[in-house]
DNA sequence: TCTGGGGTCCTAGGACCC
DNA sequence: TCTGGGGTCCTAGGACCC
């Protein structure tokens, strides 16, 4: 019998700063996006509070101040580690896991004979609550759109909930909203209401040629897994990338070509360690800048441009020379620039690389990155790195309210006692 | 003054080929 | 008067996810 098990982290970013700031247990409590832009996380109290998720800062700020409300600049430092520790419970736990996202694991318990489903659950949850400290929700059900309508009524049912007998199924998709439903987005929702497809149970009953007539067969797929028949697979080890964007509003408005060249540097040189942590090459680079598009009163302007190398490479420097090429042709004096960043496509393994008979600019230097990349991964990052980024802090990211690197930095690491 | 960042997949239509 | 058929590749846009 096939079972998934979908396992999340509850308020993961919240959840992993109380675990090593008890204060901030039973407050309400915010993390902020980039740039403390907007809520990405909140704890229970603060969804209660009706904070509502995605909020800009400066909207809810009042009202969070005035309810003694606490807002933190997100340490992805932080969250990545403590995802890390989670997922390897997970792989003592399942024969296969599938990392979903940062918070989220699938994980293969079908065919395990004499297994308990929920009893296995329990265990999960209660391991991951005492190795790590974070609380987690697990739903199980025969394919991963029913785990995941599990993990909803899991939150509610003391941390797991399993769907597998045909009653309770209808049962519980007939108190769950279509729009709530894995793959239903606020767009199919509406059309789907329409067309009086309210419930998951109405979208489960739905007939699937009809779906896939009327919107497409990504959604005939997530109506035929309601059923109870699986058609998304657990992707055991994570499909090779296609595209690395690395991209940041800035800290303020950045109105000359220095500050973009800057910034542009900067992301490029994330995006080729990005590049080269996953052992890949990129042939084709783009850059864009624009304005703030919320803003009423500025000019607004957007432009992006691309470059094709004749040789895929992995080397930053080369990239960023292109980069700042390119951004030469992107930049318009005049406008004030919110956001830029960096974009590498066409990937492919660096190892089986093609080199060019008359390529003239190719630059291969991987002792020299593997080099930067050892010295920055333990020296922190950024101890080498190129000149076009600069040393000013003008056009960098907000990030006021950020907690300590607890578990990746040896001067950061927590200190009981005080 | 202030509104995130990083991805994937599918589809339709145009260009182009023989 | 009559103007083919089959196929691939690329791109833009739209949808979704966290």
């Amino acid at each position: 019998m096939r079972a998934f098990a979908l396992v999340d982290c509850n308020n993961f970013y919240v959840s992993c700063e109380r675990v090593f700031n008890p204060k901030l247990e039973g407050r309400i409590v915010v993390i902020l996006s980039n740039n403390d832009g907007n809520v990405i996380s909140r704890s229970p109290e603060a969804k209660a509070a009706g904070i509502p998720m995605g909020a800009p800062w400066h909207e809810v700020r009042p009202e969070l101040e005035r309810v003694s409300g606490l807002a933190l600049s997100s340490n992805y430092v932080l969250y990545g580690d403590m995802s890390a520790r989670v997922r390897m419970i997970f792989d003592e736990l399942a024969p296969s896991v599938e990392v979903y996202s940062i918070d989220e694991c699938f994980l293969d318990l079908g065919n395990i004979a004499g297994l308990d489903l929920e009893a296995h659950g329990r265990e999960i949850g209660q391991r991951v609550r005492q190795w790590t400290g974070i609380p987690v929700g697990v739903g199980i059900g025969p394919t991963k759109t029913l785990a995941k309508a599990a993990n909803r009524l899991a939150k509610k049912n003391g941390g797991v909930f399993s769907l597998f007998e045909k009653a309770a199924i209808r049962a519980a998709l007939a108190g769950m909203d279509a729009r709530d439903v894995w793959g239903v987005g606020s767009r199919w929702s509406k059309k789907l209401e329409e067309r009086g497809i309210h419930s998951a149970l109405a979208l489960a009953d739905a007939d699937p040629r009809f779906i896939r007539k009327g919107f497409s067969v990504v959604l005939q797929r997530t109506c035929y897994e309601l059923q109870g028949i699986s058609c998304i697979a657990l992707e055991k080890a994570p499909p090779p990338k296609k595209q690395i964007i690395v991209s940041r509003a800035f800290g303020k408005k950045v109105t000359t070509q220095q500050d973009l060249k800057e910034g542009v540097s900067y992301y490029m040189t994330r995006a080729a360690e990005k590049l080269r942590s996953g052992r890949l090459a990129a042939r084709t680079l783009s850059v864009f800048a624009h304005t703030n598009h919320f803003s009423k009163k500025d000019h607004q302007y957007s432009s992006a441009t691309s470059v094709s190398l004749e040789v895929p490479t992995d080397n930053t420097g080369e990239l960023i020379h292109h980069a700042l090429e390119a951004i030469e042709r992107v930049y318009k004096p005049g406008y004030r620039y919110h956001k830029a960043g960096v974009m590498l496509l066409d990937l492919s393994p660096a190892e089986s690389t093609q080199t060019e008979l008359f390529a003239t600019d190719s630059c291969w230097q991987p002792e020299l990155m593997q080099a930067i990349d050892t010295i920055n991964g333990q020296m922190g990052r950024g101890t080498i790195r190129y000149g076009s980024e600069g040393f000013r802090t003008t056009w960098r990211r907000k990030s006021n309210h950020c907690s300590p690197r607890y578990t990746t930095r040896w001067d950061e690491i927590p200190k009981a006692g005080n």
